[in-house]
DNA sequence: CTCCCGATAT
DNA sequence: ATATCAGGAG
């Protein structure tokens, strides 16, 4: 199956989207990792609400893993999934003291053993806090792949293989925050703005 | 596959 | 009213 060009795909998102990062608001791997978690099928706005407060009550892992359940499940509340988040966040931080000294873990393989922590968050966490190349496939993600015609598959882990097969390893990272921000203020899901798209004129599903 | 689940845009 | 939002587990 043909495919845009990736190089002009990247120099597009480069010059759209230079140095895009992480909308999260974060001081820590720890603090990244909560706001990951709390990032399912909910909007970085509202998890950025809810995390000033939650990180200037619990410090540490420790702080996470000794906390009263409901007390945490009412802090997040609006972040959605709040019973799952917050014991995933419960769980993921005793294991982290308990296994990894209240650090987080710094492998890909490791992560993914954490309750409530996918590949998605792994790779976020990862190629943020660590520099660690890795394609995170999100909801947008995934919608633009398809969309650009870049994978043909649904499977979050065979679009980030399609992905990783076709990108340059040390502009994963980045290139999965430019299509994110893309997703995000252009490449929408329920309407998307294909006048204003800086990939119209390659893109297979453009209606522009 | 289903379930978890509140907030916002359309 | 309903689709969608920086997903993951059973």
């Amino acid at each position: 199956m043909s495919h845009p060009p990736i190089e002009t795909i990247l120099k597009r998102l480069d010059e759209a989207y230079p140095g895009a990062t992480c909308a999260l608001n974060y001081q820590t791997p720890l603090q990244l990792l909560i706001a990951t978690i709390l990032s399912a099928q909910c909007t970085d706005e509202r998890v950025n609400k809810v995390t000033p407060s939650l990180f200037q009550e619990y410090k540490t892992a420790r702080d996470f893993a000794e906390a009263d359940l409901e007390t945490l499940q009412e802090e997040i509340r609006p972040t959605g999934f709040y019973k799952n988040k917050a014991k995933a966040i419960q769980t993921c931080c005793r294991r982290i003291v308990e296994e990894y000294g209240g650090e987080v873990p710094s492998t890909l393989e490791e992560m993914v053993t954490l309750p409530g922590v996918g590949r998605k968050t792994a790779n976020l966490v990862l190629g943020e806090t660590h520099h660690i190349p890795g394609i995170v496939v999100d909801t947008h993600v995934r919608r633009l792949a398809k969309r650009l015609g870049l994978t043909q598959h649904d499977d979050p882990e065979k679009i980030e293989q399609d992905l990783m097969r076709l990108i340059p390893r040390e502009r994963w990272t980045l290139f999965s925050h430019q299509l994110i921000h893309h997703g995000r203020q252009v490449c929408k899901a329920r309407k998307p703005a294909c006048d204003r798209c800086v990939l119209k004129d390659l893109c297979p599903s453009s209606t522009a």
